[in-house]
DNA sequence: TTGTAAGCGTTATCAA
DNA sequence: TTGATAACGCTTACAA
């Protein structure tokens, strides 16, 4: 392996001037830097970054930390991270938590010990008391979670209002038992619920306990929270899901209780998947704008990076709702 | 930030005390020992990884490179990477390379500059030839595509034999004019149409040119391709895919052309994704063990790192065939 | 504009 | 068993 030495004997130079042509911008003679670069070139010198980073104390690492990377959500967020990080010449350091706040802990602490230049991070409500209080010194950009007391850079989807709209659109609809699944780790469950209830309130419709469950956010646990509240006694007639495992899981059990969708009962959810369109009928979503929030989160990441003094900001993005089949109205049915 | 140095005041002993205590088993007196651990938790200190890294020239970050995260297999497989090397204290440095050779020489260098202990790499066929020559001195081991002239660990799906037992399926059921989309940019499509072809061979139904394409194995080029499949003259009564994004994209053909799966036309490929259980029909595909794949690989890599001369080791897995709707056979279509 | 030399925070060598 | 001390490969004052 190569050396800054080595390359600055073969140049005829001292290592600071092969150090100031690779990195700074500082004055170096014309034809010093040229004698640096043929050295460069004819050694195949390439930094040790390692060693760069300690020195300079900083790196060209970000991590990103989400529960699930086969969350189909983060999937795509995770994409757009890594495009974004690519551009300005960082990688990223992929952290999956499962929604286990210690496994949370673990990976902040290895992003300050590894020194990381910054870090993305979708955190459950357990770890948030903690946040404030642990020393994590690196920059810091929430996303899809909101984190109420703590003074941090977040892109969040206006959960509360889009819920309202999905609700509320079931509801003109003509769809009045409508149940709903939350995920319970993260406040955007909580936020989903809220708006979900409003929607509810504003149109005069009852809450009803049995329609409201709270589960993780997970295929399996949704399968079968979904399949006992189809057998109550007095089921839904719409189902609300509130993200993409969650909608799969309701959807295995429609599909295992023998449900017609939407004769029987319609399904909303959130989150624009591979196969939202490609299941029939078509699910009604609220589309997020992942590519969008992804690259708004490492764009926040690299402005607080570059002026960490930066007065934080909460970006909000709205969501679309995309109306198709697995809503129809009710007096279409017949149809 | 605390460092050793601190820690080895706090405690009364040498740095060299406070290093052998963390990181080495060697002998270190029980009195001394405890002072160290205490003065550790004391001052909070936590051994700064990049200095480490950096004296002992070793890492404990695993690099991934893949084409594209959002491609299920691959999710899965990061997923199932990035659990193993969480059990062995190793991160993963995730790449995405768009099936491109430049970023997959970037990325690989990335992963020298850095000093990653080993790289899981998922390569094109046009960085292979270079793959030889390139001085990766590195630990790596290759996942889902075969790197004939290389003697490098791999960890592979049985290709052909699975394209074959695919196609033999689809002629058994009375298919014969099974149209083929393969992703041209790896050796894996190759091998898969290794296995289509013998099949139709083995049956002897001629190969018929219009029915082979090669194409990017996006969704967007193979609902263009398989589109302009179905509208040739005397189109094809079945469509295999060689990966579940090109099976996206011919579903999404298939919808387009408002075709009756199998009635119009069969439709079967590759990989396990949410959705090929909830279409109706049900996707008949080979399922790949993802996780598998991924554990192994990272299994594999371990093994490299430990022992650098460990003779080098081809690992094939079986494909297991999910018969569904979607190729029901032909005398069963009028039911 | 360039070179010398002092670190960055560890670990490894060598003596004690 | 322990402690000085020299690296690891780079950047950056400071001097020249």
């Amino acid at each position: 392996m190569v050396s800054i030495k080595e390359v600055a004997e073969e140049a005829g130079v001292s290592t600071a001037t092969v150090s100031r042509v690779l990195s700074s911008s500082d004055h170096v003679r014309p034809e010093l830097r040229q004698r640096v670069m043929e050295a460069v070139e004819k050694l195949q010198y390439r930094p040790n970054l390692v060693a760069r980073s300690l020195r300079s104390q900083q790196s060209n690492t970000i991590g990103l930390i989400v529960s699930d990377i086969r969350n189909p959500f983060f999937t795509s967020i995770s994409r757009a991270v890594e495009d974004s990080a690519y551009k300005q010449g960082f990688s990223v350091l992929l952290c999956n938590t499962d929604e286990d706040p210690e496994k949370e802990k673990i990976y902040l602490q290895l992003m300050r010990d590894t020194n990381v230049a910054g870090v993305i991070f979708s955190p459950t409500r357990q770890i948030m008391s903690d946040l404030a209080s642990l020393p994590f010194d690196f920059p810091m950009v929430i996303v899809d979670r909101s984190v109420p007391d703590v003074d941090v850079d977040t892109v969040l989807l206006d959960n509360v209002e889009s819920a309202y709209r999905l609700t509320s659109h079931l509801i003109s609809n003509g769809f009045r038992r409508i149940g709903a699944l939350f995920g319970e780790t993260s406040t955007t469950g909580i936020q989903r619920q809220r708006g979900y209830e409003e929607a509810l309130k504003a149109h005069g419709i009852p809450l009803v306990p049995e329609y409201i469950k709270h589960l993780q956010p997970r295929v399996e646990a949704s399968y079968k929270i979904a399949t006992s509240m189809l057998q109550l006694p007095h089921a839904p007639d719409a189902l609300l899901t509130s993200n993409s495992l969650i909608m799969e899981g309701a959807l295995q059990a429609l599909r295992a209780c023998n449900l017609s969708i939407p004769e029987d009962i319609a399904l909303v959810g959130f989150d624009e998947t591979p196969w939202t369109l490609l299941v029939q009928p078509a699910i009604t979503i609220i589309a997020q704008p992942t590519d969008e929030i992804g690259k708004t989160a490492a764009d926040l990441l690299f402005q607080r990076i570059a002026i960490p003094t930066r007065p934080t900001r909460q970006i909000i993005l709205k969501g679309q709702l995309m109306v198709r089949g697995s809503s129809t109205p009710l007096h279409l049915k017949a149809m």
